[in-house]
DNA sequence: AATGAATGAGTGTTCATTCAT
DNA sequence: AATGAATGAACACTCATTCAT
């Protein structure tokens, strides 16, 4: 083969998706995108066949990336409490200290873009640790979907992280107070 | 004589936008609102001078329809608790019932196109029946803003909603059960 | 209405569109069209909805040109073989005083452009002067469609005018043996 | 050792391009003629120094290959007249039984991208059986070049095979009305 | 005041050609 | 010699906004 495509390559557009899609919506223009990747405006299109594939390989991938580092230090051998405060710390901490990809993940999932197939293999990112089957078990949530906990937990979180952004000196209060009020829903 | 602007007309392509905008995000032309709103092109910017001012303004028209039959209906002299989950009622209500507006909402929150004012005036919207300040002192939320609470309830309620949607059977299971979420954070 | 859309235009349009197929074939630009029309590049697209849908007109409405003058002046009370020279002159003779539009009208004949519509309206404009029903109905062509004898007579005027062009002195001597080519072959 | 340029791989390159123009017009991308000919995008134009060269070589070889069988198979000891019919058939059934390549030449001849020299080698492939020049000499095309007697035999040739195709079970009536439409003009 | 024709910068995508491997 | 990744100039088409009517 005269030269393998390169999965920096890809995985530089991604990126650069991520970057201008959390500046710019999805509108951003591909032109920009292939820029910060540092390749040519046709190079984009040989490794996504179309922007949609682009973003929604991008929207995966961010996930991933979110997910990572909380999935790598699960210690499944403590106590449940601590094991959803763990994954509450690496969640906030995750999306505070990248807000640039928090921020364009957000984007993406309102639109229209995300197929059914992203979707569902979002769904099936969320780190499973025993803790929303637990939750939905309980008596608040029993009957519901694990999805219906995830969101619930997401959702705290997100309103957390974005007022722990407008008070970066309160970081700790926040998080603190948001996991509070996500194990009184439950936990308790 | 000079025909003064028409006032209907500003509504009718204020929902006109909102229609679009649900229908195909930010992204919806011009002219499609214009068409829905039954006027020609060129009309849309003789009531507002830019798209972004058009759906600026759309946003805090349809956050007022929101809110505006909660704020009918309350009756200050009920114990908190009805008082919280009669908000809660008519949020979710209104959303599940008018789920174009609720969706154009929500495309238009996570855009760069809201100013800042206009997300000011959005927050000075929630309707303060007493229920936030009751909140926001208690042990789980003292010392963050109001505003904080407010996120707070959004966001387990947008949670219910979706799903809500997606099994319409269960609808009042959902409500049912986020309301009581919410309650457990806060009020018990 | 503001200013109606002008009839002009369009006219002109489809003359730049035929222009700049004869230039640079069907893969001529819009944007060069535009620019021999005159109008911006987006006007091109008010006008008419797609490429495609501009060089089907274009070609409708450059036959409708060529077979003008030949329609115009038709005399059935001539015998028929005089009404046979008469259409053979008047179509030579358009296609060797408009070379552009005759090039542009071969160029789009072969490309999968034309619609059925567009080749359906084109076989119902050859002139009916009662010439091809005869031909058809001789004893060479009996029980072939009259758009057989049409292409025939197409066909060999065709290759006449090439050679006619080639050698611009002996236009005359081409003209009068290809139609007592074509003559022969039916009218004796 | 350096490997020698493969004469099979230019073959399968120019009937590839013949397939391609034949399917999508003379845009054809150079990458598909390259996958129909199962060779790399780049070493098509190892083969051929530009699309257009591949075009014109293309074009002639295609030509070569359609008066092959004709010229192979002449008995220049039958009557005139046998050997116009025999021409007549070669070339419909060739055509007829070679809609691609048959579809390839038309679309190249049409275009710009033909050189003068390719489309002077093309006239001198036209099988000289001595048909022409009798032709050229009798009444109706006195004076003119041989190859006004060509290009009627194909006109009258082309135009016949088209509605042949159209009426399949036709095909021996058109083939027979044609040539003695054609026969009619010079020979009797 | 209302209209809608006109505009041209901008968009996603294609493709002939080059060149590192 | 053969490959196919990389390129960037084009391309068809869109759309917010202006302005003549």
């Amino acid at each position: 083969m005269a030269r393998p495509k390169s999965e920096e390559k890809r995985l530089h557009l991604m990126l650069a998706a991520a970057e201008a899609v959390a500046e710019r919506g999805v509108g951003a223009p591909t032109a920009l995108i292939a820029k910060l990747a540092g390749v040519a405006e046709g190079t984009l299109f040989r490794y996504f066949p179309t922007k949609e594939a682009l973003l929604n390989e991008t929207y995966l991938y961010i996930c991933e990336l979110g997910w990572a580092s909380a999935n790598e230090s699960f210690d499944l051998s403590r106590p449940l409490i601590e094991r959803a405060r763990h994954l509450w710390d690496m969640h906030v901490d995750w999306c505070l200290a990248n807000p640039v990809w928090d921020r364009a993940l957000s984007q993406l999932a309102v639109t229209e873009i995300l197929t059914k197939e992203t979707r569902a293999a979002e769904a099936a990112m969320f780190p499973d640790v025993g803790l929303m089957e637990q939750v939905s078990a309980g008596e608040v949530l029993a009957g519901h979907p694990t999805e219906y906990a995830d969101a619930l937990f997401l959702a705290v979180a997100n309103a957390t992280i974005e007022f722990a952004r407008r008070e970066p000196e309160r970081v700790e209060a926040y998080k603190a107070s948001g996991f509070a009020a996500f194990r009184r829903m439950f936990l308790d």
